[in-house]
Parts: C-alpha cells; structure tokens; sequence
DNA sequence: TGTACATCAGTGAACGCGCGTTCACTGATGTAC
DNA sequence: TGTACATCAGTGAACGCGCGTTCACTGATGTAC
C-alpha cells in the first residue's frame, strides 16, 4: 500500500496505452495517432480514453516524452556495450544512431527522426514536448563528444544524423543503407579520430 | 492559337491552385493541405476543384513537383551571383540553403526540408513525387561540389542540410540562427577549402 | 454586325465518412461491519 | 467468513464537426451562319 507498490490496474492500463501511442507517432506520425487504434492496441475500447488522459493532444505529448526516453535509454544499451570494448563514445552513438536496426524498427526509434519536419508545425504542449526531445539528443551527442570539442558540435552532429535518417528512410532497397554509410562516413571522417570498424 | 499560346483562364486558375497548394504543403504539411483553403486561396470555390484534378493526392503530387522546382530555381539564382563573385559553388551552396531567409520563409523553401519526416509514410504517386524531389536536392549537391568529389558526399551534405534546416525551425529566437550557423560551419569546415565569408 | 446556340469554367448546396469527444451504464474490485 | 454497499475502470452507443467528394445549375466565352 506504499505510494510506490506494484501498478494498479489503471496505471497498468494507462502505460500500455502510453506505449501503444508512441510506438503509433513514431510510426505514423502526429497525424497517424488515432484514439480509437491506440486503444484497440492497448487492449482497450476507446470509450475508456477520456479517464486516462484530458485530451488526444495531451496524449501525444506524454507519448513523445515516453518515446524520447525509451529511445535514448535503447541507444545508450546498445552503446555501452560498444564503448566497454573500446570504440570511442562517438563512434559507437553514430554507428548505433545511423544503424540498420534504427532504419528499420521506425516504432522503437527516435522521435525526433520520425517527428522532425512535423515538429516546428504544432503547438501547446506538443511543441515544448517535442522541442524537449530534440535538446535530449543534442546533450546524448555532447556527452559522447570529447571534452573540448568546438562549441556547436554536439548541434551540427546531431542534425546530421537526423538528417541521414529521415532521408535514408525515404528509400527502397539497398540505397537505404547505402545513405547511411555514406553519412556515418562523413561524420566519423570529420569527428572521430580513433579508429574502429565500418 | 499556336499551342503554346498565353495561358487560357482555365491554365491561369490550374497555376493559381498549384502554387497556392504548394505553399501550404511547404507551410503546414501534407496533412495541412484542405482543398477548401486552397481553393479560395487561389480566388476560386471548392467545387471547382475536381475539374482541375484528379483528388486531394493527385493535387499534392504535383504541388510537390512544383514546390520543388521552384525552390530549386529560386536556391540557383541566389548561388548564380555568389559564384559570380569568387565564392565557391558548394560554399554559395550551403549558405543560401541554410540561410536566415530559407528558414523564415517556410512557404516558399525546400519541400524536402519541410516534409522529410512524412515522406516515408506517404505512398502511391506522393510517395514518389516526395523522392524525386529528394534526390534533386541531392543532384543539386552534387553540381555544387568539385569534381572528383567522394562518392557518398553529396548524400552527407544533402543530408546534413536538411537535417539542420529542420532543428533550427523547431527552436524559437536567437537559437534559430545559432543552429544554422553551427551546422554551416560544420559543412564548411570539412567541405570548402575556398575560404570567403560567414 | 447581329442573333442563336454550344461549350466551358466556376458556383454552392448536399452527402458521407472518419474521428475526437461525451455520457449513461455495467461488471469487477475493494471496504465496512 | 459472509453480506451489503461504494468506488473504480472500462464499455459501447451517440453526437458533432471537418473535410473530401459529387452534382445540378449558372454565367461567361466562343462559334456558326
């Protein structure tokens, strides 16, 4: 009966529906969450929405949030393992940032690639929430960069990457990962001096 | 009465929609583009609309072409005169696309800059509408870099490019420019070994 | 030059569908004694 | 341990609005003679 027991129900409830709506903007866009689908995926009929959440917009922002943090949690993951072994901080985030698992598992991955030419267009709490996003993956780059880089790295490296992403994923084929290549090897070429794979 | 004679009306009102749809679709997104607004925005009603397109998606296929090419013209006429002047072609390049004036005039920019997180989720004729358009901007890369260029280069720079262009408009105020100005030097730097300006 | 008719571009009312939102109700869980 | 009642999470029908699409009609432009 502690504050922080085990989830009720409704918070059970209220977490898969969290879950289900972020893997929805990520996939299909701020245009693409629906109440009725996310409910559906949740487990739940849409009636329920409104006891969970004041409105369709306020959902989004808590699922972008939501997406955000699991994203930059999966990439630090994967990242650790990378550094353990030896590469370079930044090395590993672009290598696992500019990955094929990251291309292609658009649900799971980062908003701010999946979101970015919709974000500057909404407004509220969507805005702050999605700006919010962006400055998290600006700092997840500064903290892979060494110390004393230039001023302004951290910004240009991570806009690269969102770049390469996006337009990696507007492809078919083999020229998806083609586009990544090319731009992990433009950025580590300019950035990283520590040698490594790929 | 030859065939390429002056517009007739009915060619003057097909100009006046297509333009007015794609400053909205530059402006607001695929989902922003209401065939009402456009309509009236072009000076006319809604019901005309059918006579002049096929649907909603046959509109915004063709308002993405023209954003295009008009965005395009419009980036080589400013780069014409900085050439003119000295200025590296890749150097008049990155400046004029991430400039103050592209970032502010949302409507009349890069169609790819403005719709590149949406275009994966499109399909059918906007889906490649969208990257045709994305890979003349990485043509117009290409014409800009030296030759003997790295293969993959103009994909990098087209790449970072858009993705800056994206970050500065999700920020407010000063920070807009400071985004660009980092990202332009980032390019310059690792790019242009012509010196000049900025 | 003038009249009659055909064609063409555009109008505005109406339809249908999707979707966010509301609400009265139900079934399950928890509490009091 | 069992019964009665209150609370809570979720259900599903219904509402209202926006928007793409259709269509019968109008007014203007062009053509025939």
């Amino acid at each position: 009966m502690s504050p922080e027991s085990k989830q009720s129900r409704r918070d059970q409830s209220h977490e898969r529906i969290l879950d289900a709506a972020a893997r929805a903007v990520c996939r299909d866009g701020y245009a693409g969450v629906g109440v009725a689908a996310v409910m559906k995926e949740a487990g739940l009929t849409h009636g329920g929405f409104y006891a969970h959440f004041e409105s369709r917009e306020a959902l989004l922002a808590e699922a972008i949030a939501y997406a955000g943090t699991k994203s930059i949690e999966r990439m630090q993951a994967r990242t650790r393992g990378m550094v353990a072994q030896g590469v370079s901080p930044l090395r590993a985030l672009v290598e696992g940032y500019l990955s094929e698992t990251h291309l292609n598992t658009l649900d799971q991955g980062c908003p701010v690639a999946a979101l970015a030419s919709e974000m500057p267009r909404v407004g509220g709490e969507l805005r702050d929430a999605s700006a919010k996003r962006m400055i998290e993956v600006i700092k997840m780059v500064e903290d892979a960069l060494p110390a004393g880089s230039r001023a302004g790295a951290a910004v240009a490296i991570a806009s690269s990457m969102i770049g390469a992403m996006q337009m990696a994923r507007m492809f078919d084929g083999e020229k998806r990962m083609e586009v990544l290549r090319d731009c992990r090897s433009a950025l580590l070429a300019q950035y990283d001096r520590s040698g490594g794979s790929s």
